[in-house]
DNA sequence: GCTGATGAG
DNA sequence: GGCTCATCAGC
């Protein structure tokens, strides 16, 4: 054999460097092999509603709210049934059509949603409930979870999982029936075992260098819905690893729609891109039940064909004003437009976060979010409400409502509280007013109401009462509490009442066949959660990450004689922590990680501009998520911060 | 900390 | 159009 010298074939190389692929670990938003998933549930309300009844999938069938639509399934859109028409319409339009009207809550019957079948003719003393949909969306969202943890332990190598029960993708609850998923440190594992070869000598210290090639082998994209190639892109050309990562996450996301389906037959459509954008155009482009990817190679054909007010944060008076200032809403033609031109009409970090996003360039994490940041139980009056009588008795609704949702969430239970309660009032101008809710007493409807009532007569004392349009009663600022140990006993207690309460005081009715599923469902939560407490005191191993995930000593039981063990150990000099040699160079490899993904969040502060906001269209610049991290408070995220505790 | 506005579904 | 939820600006 010849030198490869001469040979191109020889010498080809992935475009893609060995840290680029540790990106996938730890989080970098940055690394091109980031694979991100939006899974979006097909006409969620009335798929809840199919399930819950029993329809099958080619009966029509819409959700009412009163008079309007809010949700149509799919078999009933070929009759030309929309959101946009109302009951009678649609009944003209598709005679055979099931149409059901969402749980309400009644006046004088405390905080218990019910489905009737009076409901739209009360409209005056009914209040929507969705509370159904919310304990779906939860079962939904735990299903997923379960599904990549199943996924994960049956295509990640036993010892890369790392004693850890936890799940390393990251999901983001984004509305009811919407969800994120960073798939990226999933798929990192699943490649090092499908590949070995991507496997880094511990000799090879240049992370610069770029991975061997792929086996050139066509993919097989199954079912999957694949956007087209951009310009001098070809299918015949050897994928490279951004399309094998993409391939593996539509692998997961295929098998985490399927366990959906099984266990609980909820269709959904999911997108999968380099970032949320992406992911989240993409899981809308083949609805119902398919899913979309689009490869990096595609992703500026992709992004040609649409309008840019369709992109998110672009849909509002951001948009507006764009399309005003360049005469155009395609991003086709946004395109064509230089930096600096964007530059003369808007602040400058919105013309380059939109110079950007056109190009496919999104670089927003996936939030690790599931924790609620507030509630709110509202109501619209037609025809407007004129007494502070009337308005108290929707006050006792709201407050209902609210209570039994912080119970059900398991806010109480987590000792978790919320701090602020506001009031959103609206006659022909609109106002609110809030204020705290004392930490001393324990949180009920009769608190909840009396803090309502005393910010409602403020309201009325400030004139210009009646006739009022909209009221509407919300809790904010939650806290987390546990502290000490002897908060974890009241925890426990606390959990044990409310457990009772749930038992006592929000009994359903009797026809009302899911709460029966709910009680069951919030049984084994509390039971779970007593659970985790417990192993957080038997064996901190089973805790979930802190804040910071440093290693910190609670992940792992340290030996009380290291020397006892006879086994050699190890202190890193980096965080001084002990461990077995054999573990040091995964340790090693971890901080590395770390290290990695710090760089990574910096250069990506530096070098992207945060998304745009309010009044950063034009005139005064605004700070923007980015300009607050090095901010005020150095506050890790709220939902990272549950039971870290030490 | 309080209030209003915007943007999402 | 009604009902949520999140985030931010400006005070």
């Amino acid at each position: 054999m010849s030198e490869p010298t001469e040979s191109s074939d020889s010498l080809k190389v992935s475009r893609f460097t060995y840290r680029q692929l540790q990106g996938l670990r730890h989080g970098s938003t940055a690394t091109p092999l980031r694979v991100i998933a939006h899974i979006d549930l097909d006409a969620f309300y009335a798929q809840c509603e199919m399930v819950r009844l029993g329809i099958p999938r080619e009966t029509p069938l819409a959700v009412r709210q009163w008079d309007s639509l809010i949700a149509i399934n799919y078999a009933a859109r070929p009759f030309g049934i929309s959101r946009l028409i109302n009951v009678a319409e649609a009944r003209k339009l598709c005679p055979d059509l099931v149409l059901q009207h969402v749980a309400t809550f009644r006046e004088g019957e405390g905080g218990r949603w019910a489905y009737r079948d009076d409901s739209f003719k009360n409209i005056s003393t009914d209040k929507v409930s969705l509370d159904p949909y919310r304990a779906q969306s939860r079962k939904i969202l735990q299903t997923m979870k379960e599904a990549l943890a199943t996924w994960s332990a049956d295509n990640t190598e036993v010892e890369n999982q790392n004693s850890k029960q936890e799940l390393s993708a990251v999901l983001e609850k984004a509305s009811i029936d919407e969800v994120f998923i960073d798939l990226s440190p999933l798929i990192y594992r699943a490649l090092l075992q499908r590949y070995p070869e991507l496997r880094m000598g511990t000799q090879d210290e240049n992370r610069d260098a770029e991975l061997p090639t792929p086996p050139t082998t066509a993919l097989q994209w199954d079912t999957d819905c694949l956007v087209d190639l951009d310009q001098h892109e070809t299918e015949e050309d050897d994928p490279d690893w951004d399309d094998i990562v993409m391939l593996i996450g539509s692998e997961i996301v295929r098998s985490v729609r399927n366990t959906v389906w099984e266990k609980l037959s909820y269709t959904c459509s999911a997108g999968l891109g380099r970032n949320k954008m992406i992911a989240k155009l993409g899981s809308a482009c083949n609805k119902p039940n398919l899913q979309t990817v689009v490869r990096n190679r595609a992703v500026q054909n992709f992004l040609r064909g649409y309008k840019f007010t369709q992109i998110r944060m672009l849909g509002g008076k951001l948009g507006e004003q764009i399309t005003a200032a360049f005469g155009t809403e395609k991003v086709s033609d946004l395109l064509s437009v230089p930096l600096e031109q964007l530059r003369t009409k808007l602040a400058d970090n919105t013309a380059s976060w939109l110079y950007g996003i056109i190009r496919g360039d999104d670089r927003s994490e996936v939030n690790p979010r599931t924790q609620i940041k507030s509630m709110l139980s509202a109501k619209s009056f037609r025809p407007s409400i004129n007494s502070l009588d009337q308005a108290e008795k929707w006050l006792r609704i709201f407050a209902a409502d609210i209570y039994g949702r912080l119970v059900e969430d398991g806010v109480l239970e987590n000792r978790r509280r919320p701090k602020v309660i506001t009031m959103h009032y609206r006659t022909a101008q609109s106002r609110s007013r809030q204020i705290p809710i004392p930490g001393s007493n324990a949180i009920d409807e009769n608190l909840l109401y009396d803090l309502a009532s005393t910010l409602l007569r403020q309201v009325v004392a400030d004139g210009q009462a009646w006739p009022c349009s909209n009221l509407s009663l919300s809790v904010s600022s939650f806290e987390d509490g546990v502290s000490n140990n002897k908060a974890i006993e009241g925890f426990l207690i606390r959990g044990d009442q409310a457990k009772a309460l749930t038992h006592s005081s929000r009994l359903r009715d009797a026809d009302n066949s899911p709460n029966e599923q709910d009680q069951a469902e919030k049984r084994r939560k509390l039971d779970g959660e007593r659970g985790r407490i417990k192993s957080f005191f038997g064996n901190p191993s089973h805790l979930e990450y802190t804040a910071t995930d440093e290693p910190d000593g609670s992940e792992e039981p340290v030996e009380k004689d290291p020397e006892l063990s006879g086994i050699p150990r190890f202190v890193c000099p980096r965080c001084s922590k002990s461990m077995f040699e054999y573990e040091k160079e995964e340790h090693d490899d971890w901080h590395f990680a770390k290290d990695l993904a710090s760089q990574d969040r910096e250069k990506a502060k530096a070098s992207q501009p945060p998304p745009p906001t309010k009044s950063s269209a034009r005139g005064t610049p605004a700070r923007g998520r980015g300009g607050r991290a090095g901010g005020s408070r150095g506050k890790p995220e709220k939902g990272q911060m549950r039971l870290a505790f030490q």
